[in-house]
DNA sequence: TTGTAAGCGTTATCAA
DNA sequence: TTGATAACGCTTACAA
């Protein structure tokens, strides 16, 4: 089964004239007759000619398509971007190749051959949860390959970057929580190798300490599946609530973490914020709905796909090689309600 | 800034050799001696070579890519189906580029002209609330373009289409809401235009029918654009509570519906199921944790992406013109909880 | 067993 | 103003 398009050729051999004087009157070149362009052009409209993208991929050597990595799609932020990233790309006649990584290197790698063997002009990138060693994308990148990296970031790779001010995101959940009346604040991250966690932590643990509380690691848990297996935020909570001076709320650095960590304190039998608060990254919209309502940070995650994507295409589209980059760091928005309510006390 | 890739005859080049002798070395041909077969090989590997698929979609005249064309891809049913569909296009060979129509047939069109002028291969497609014409589709199809609907597909289109059962899936539901003592049983609606609220609204008009309970158009609201407009969700549970003999149950018929029906009637300090019993379609999970828990009808979304991508490359790789076609109908599976429990009367 | 040449659809260059 | 030709990277008759 196969769908046949017109070509040029075919104009050509319907209207007597060669290829590319036929291509000459499509692309409105100034050498061509006014007739000849018209009747080229209205037959053209009516057999319903479309230029043949494979072929001007191959001649222009360029694809007009850009990959990208995320961890899973069907995670509110991830599709929040992609949104982003799509509405830019199409509406500058690039399309988009999503692949997931599910958090592995290993599959973040097939993903990473499968998408430059299809010829992708560009990549936008936000790695997986597994990945410590980032040389393929280092040389994929020195080779050439436009990269732009988007939330979980690459620091030794010097290209654009579009985060949110992750730091502040955590220090401004983190000081809302002690302005409530929590004094011992648990942080419950995801893979210690994300550029992410390492910022969300570092700004929780500033808050801390600028407000007079310590900063124990036992408080620090981490999940390297990012809470895509609900049996280690399990784990996190018991192993928190099982500390001599148990915590009294729950900072949960990404989307899937803020759930999970809800789901087992239900299951628990723990009422949130009565005997624990939680307040999270996430972006998902049903957070509200949630009981108690949810406290999160959010991301502009649209408006990072979007950021992403245009940064993208102008590395792709730059004449000469770029060597200045920029790092966009939008700001967090802290929505707070039900689950960090003040502490009773 | 562009990325350079190795070429077949870079590699003849360096090894003193015609590009169709490298050809054939790198594609195992028979008519090739070891030795010469090994040095290819060993050389193509050494330098990273790897073929170039925009050239070879030129040569086989297909692209090896599918084109999807949903809703929206930030929603929870169809980032699932695109799961499913991208693991079995990508474990096959074939990429996927995702198009969004939110909701609108221009949209749709423009898409659908985007995708076909990228040269794929096949399509996989969920309509949008808007489309009555199906047209295009027909005639693309007719033309050869191998289409496979799943969701809300077009029944005038005679091609292969993944569903769940859902005049079972409502069925059930009101079955259900009857069975807990609901006697007044609303329905909100998607778009009227598309095939799953067809079906669904059948399955409830029969519950109600089979139950001695009569069917009142009044308690059937449509919402056109499917709840992405919380404004037609609004006006829909506020007309519902102005009938003279208000509903006790509401029965939704798609994902933000229900969310966006919970919203609302929080929001009129409306108690579910206290004074409104709520079961509606949805692939959230995060269902359970909103308050009340939401009793759901969830369709295996997953894998209705993987059928319809199997089925797509079915006949994307059929040699013959395909003629018998399948509608694969899947079960929907009823979750109960919380928001449709048994009513105190 | 290897090489030559044509062709996939398009555009750029050169010649007419 | 138009046409012939080569080229993009690859495969495959056909020729050697």
């Amino acid at each position: 089964m196969r769908f046949e398009a017109v070509t040029i050729k075919d104009i050509a051999k319907a209207l007597g004239l060669s290829t590319s004087t036929v291509s000459r009157a499509l692309r409105d070149s100034y050498e061509i007759s006014p007739e000849t362009k018209k009747l080229v052009l209205q037959y053209a409209e009516s057999i319903n000619y479309h230029p043949n993208p494979i072929a001007l991929s191959l001649k222009e050597r360029r694809s007009r398509s850009i990959g990208v990595i995320v961890a899973e799609i069907a995670n509110s932020f991830f599709s929040q971007t992609i949104d982003g990233i799509e509405s830019v790309a199409n509406s500058n006649g690039y399309n988009v190749i999503i692949s997931q990584s599910r958090e592995s290197n290993d599959k973040e790698l097939v993903n990473l051959n499968y998408l430059t063997s299809r010829s992708i002009d560009g990549l936008i990138v936000s790695v997986s949860a597994e990945t410590k060693d980032f040389s393929s994308f280092k040389e994929l990148f020195d080779r050439g390959m436009p990269i732009v990296f988007f939330d979980r970031i690459v620091n030794d790779i010097d290209t654009h970057k579009v985060i949110v001010d992750n730091y502040k995101g955590a220090y401004d959940a983190v000081t809302h929580l002690i302005g409530n009346g929590y004094t011992s604040i648990a942080a419950v991250s995801g893979s210690e190798l994300l550029s992410i966690s390492k910022d969300r932590l570092e700004g929780y643990k500033a808050a801390l300490q600028e407000n007079g509380l310590a900063v124990n690691d036992d408080m620090i848990k981490f999940c390297p599946n990012g809470g895509r297996v609900l049996e280690e935020v399990g784990q996190a909570v018991t192993e928190l609530l099982a500390l001599p001076t148990k915590p009294d709320a729950i900072l949960s650095l990404s989307d899937k973490l803020t759930t999970g960590c809800l789901r087992i304190l239900k299951s628990q039998q723990i009422s949130v914020p009565g005997q624990m608060g939680l307040i999270g990254f996430s972006n998902s919209d049903l957070t509200e709905l949630i009981e108690p309502p949810l406290s999160i940070i959010k991301q502009p995650a649209l408006e990072m796909g979007e950021i992403a994507t245009n940064q993208l295409l102008q590395l792709i589209e730059s004449k000469r090689p770029v060597t200045e980059f920029e790092t966009t760091v939008l700001e967090p928005q802290l929505v707070i309600r039900q689950s960090s309510a003040k502490k009773h006390i």
